[in-house]
DNA sequence: TGCATTGATAACTCGCGCTTATCGAGATGA
DNA sequence: TCATCTCGATAAGCGCGAGTTATCAATGCA
């Protein structure tokens, strides 16, 4: 007998995070709340049913049997909860209320499968997808002009959430069909020595720009800024043009088969991953989860 | 775009019971909060969705189809949500771990369409029955003792909470089977005069005890209170020992045939509301809420 | 036209959700 | 076996949002 604590969505939302982590410090990582926090929550939850849901040591965390079974069950309930909500946003705003994506180029046809996914699990559900500039990634969400964007990793924003990754694939270099680099099999990022990469300008943060551009190479050499490119496109006329090379991902080869530019694999790049990302203050936030679960289910292709 | 303010298990609540009692003010009873409360939250859910939930003027509130559609989904997950959390319940207990139900006499026989229905919707539930003394109609509740309490209405106790209606019934007098009354069809308040009822003794408070047996006949006589019995036997007895008689539900007739005992109808007594009741601060609120649940869409039989 | 009822809204307050700070238990390695 | 690191538990305190009180405007009814 106790306080009638009562048991909130928040809460199951931290269980269910724990049940897939299983990592304290993770869990609370993602869902952008202490340690502490977490072991609160676990430990109001485990009061509550009575049961022990997680077998911890400070080495490992494992789901009891009691655990696994309720983290099925409360996933399920909360799946339909959200659908609920979303159908009610979806009828509510009716055909002009697509949600709108933020892309990068080309990423829009990439996302082709989860765009479908979801509009076949929720009846009315519209994706409306807008291109938004290199230079401002973030500009669209912030200003409520896109409900999420996908972006390249890592996110450092303190008013976004990061969400699941919706692709992973590997980088190439785009540059000029007249280069000496043109005729390789692959280049690394040592031979960028001597060649300009496009320089994205503001607003764009400077540790996002260089996940895709590092600033120095492995060697530690310093890698040249050329002239700004504010979008793809821009970039890609810079390339053809011969003023710059750029490393890209890989499915600009799909997509943009400039003739003037050549596509180089990048031998040691690591892949790059492209999230959802949204708003922590959107008023959508029901059918941007929603996309996200799906995108989640759906997993990431790498390309 | 405003402040995230998520949408919580509470917030669904409220709607459903909005949509149920289609009346702002006595939703808020219902809850135990205030009528602005429930303005607020609907607010906050109609905003977060965007759609307009209810029809509203101040003289009627009705459902529009995307709040009746939202309704039957959250309700539904909702019920899911609890399930998972009785389940866990349920197994983290084991077999010793019976809902503890505290009866008045007879109820328990009554009831048990009841339980029987929620053993077989709640795998591995368990209902064991307890008897209270009508002289402490709350005691075990408070105590701890049973985790629910079948009374009847009114219970206005700030610390509990009180549930579904179980059952509603009519009144009978028990009267002595030697007495004038013995060998009427029915009686009226007005014939108890010159009779004794039973005292049920502390600490049973007098507005509970006076919605059986009134103080007062509808002509404003006093009623005359007569030895206490704490129990129903006790009360029986009395009744079968010609010391009193005593107003008593119509399922009494059923359950107790004293020999010295005759069971009058009482002809302008209104009828009896059994409710479930529980302690606001119970830790097995969960169970409880889904048993109520049950006893809710069984709806409550007038025997 | 007053009177009663009902839902909406503004302003305030206090409990609880969450934080910071710290601890003890294991694991790892020299 | 001692120093160090990681990880989860816990105590104490802070701040915000859930819920309150007070009041208003709209509507129905005599």
């Amino acid at each position: 007998m106790h306080g009638g604590s009562e048991l909130e969505l928040r809460d199951v939302e931290v269980f269910l995070a724990l049940a897939d982590e299983l990592h304290f410090g993770r869990t609370a990582e993602r869902l952008h709340i202490t340690q502490a926090r977490v072991s609160q929550v676990i430990r109001k939850l485990e009061r509550s049913t009575g049961a022990t849901l997680f077998e911890r040591t400070t080495r490992t965390v494992r789901l009891t049997p009691i655990g696994r079974r309720l983290r099925d069950d409360l996933a399920h309930a909360r799946d339909l909860f959200q659908d609920a909500l979303v159908r009610a946003n979806c009828s509510a705003r009716g055909v002009g209320a697509a949600l709108r994506v933020g892309v990068l180029g080309a990423m829009g046809h990439e996302i082709r499968p989860l765009i479908e996914e979801f509009k076949s699990r929720h009846d009315g559900g519209e994706v409306q997808l807008i291109e938004s500039r290199l230079s401002d990634p973030f500009g669209l969400v912030r200003a409520d002009e896109v409900d999420a964007q996908i972006l390249w990793l890592p996110v450092q924003e303190t008013d976004l959430i990061v969400g699941p990754v919706v692709m992973t694939e590997r980088r190439v270099l785009a540059v000029p069909a007249d280069s000496e680099l043109a005729v390789l099999d692959s280049v690394t990022w040592e031979q960028l020595d001597d060649h300009l990469v496009a320089d994205l300008g503001s607003p764009a943060p400077p540790y996002w720009v260089e996940a895709l551009t590092p600033r120095r190479t492995p060697n530690g050499r310093l890698v040249k800024r050329g002239p700004t490119a504010r979008t793809l496109q821009e970039v890609l006329a810079l390339v053809a043009d011969g003023k710059v090379v750029s490393p890209l991902p890989q499915h600009s080869t799909r997509y943009f088969p400039y003739p003037g530019i050549t596509y180089v694999p990048l031998r040691d790049a690591p892949s790059t991953q492209w999230a959802l990302v949204w708003s922590s203050t959107t008023d959508r936030s029901g059918v941007v989860r929603a996309f996200a679960r799906v995108a989640e289910e759906l997993g990431s292709p790498s390309a």
